[in-house]
DNA sequence: CCTGTGATTGTTTTC
DNA sequence: GAAAACAATCACAGG
C-alpha cells in the first residue's frame, strides 16, 4: 500500500537551504554510486546525448538492473547512511548539551 | 504508536 | 559555476 503518492508532486523550487546549525547532511543515495559507474558506460553508449538524455537514460539504466546488480550500490548507500549517522551523532552531541560553545 | 515530510546527495551535459 | 532530470533515502519530528 502506497503510504502517500508522495513525491515530486511538482515544486521545482531551486536547491535547498540548510536549516540545522550544523546540517548533519544525511547519506548518499544508491542513484549515486550508480551514476558513478554507468556515467561512463551510459554516455559510452550514448554518444553526443545531451545533458537531459543522458540524465533520463541514466536513471532508465538504474532500473534496468536488476536488484542483484543494484545490490552493490544499495550497499555503498547504506555504507554512506552509517556515514550520516556520524554527522548526525556529533550534530546531536552537539546539539544537545554541548561543553563549550559559548566562550 | 504510526505517518509523512522534508532535506539531502551526486551524476551528467551545456553555455 | 550553475541549473535541471534522474532516483533513493530515511532520520527526524509531530499528533
Amino acid at each position: 500500500m502506497p503510504k502517500a503518492a508522495k513525491g515530486r508532486s511538482g515544486k521545482p523550487e531551486k536547491k535547498r537551504a540548510k536549516k540545522d546549525p550544523n546540517a548533519p547532511k544525511r547519506g548518499l543515495s544508491a542513484y549515486m554510486f550508480f551514476a558513478n559507474e554507468q556515467r561512463e558506460n551510459v554516455r559510452e553508449e550514448n554518444p553526443g546525448v545531451s545533458f537531459g538524455q543522458v540524465g533520463k537514460i541514466l536513471g532508465e539504466r538504474w532500473k534496468a538492473l536488476s536488484e542483484k546488480q543494484r545490490a552493490p550500490y544499495e550497499a555503498k548507500a547504506a555504507a554512506d547512511k552509517k556515514r550520516y549517522e556520524d554527522e548526525k551523532q556529533a550534530y546531536n552531541a552537539q546539539a544537545d548539551g554541548d561543553d563549550d560553545e559559548s566562550s
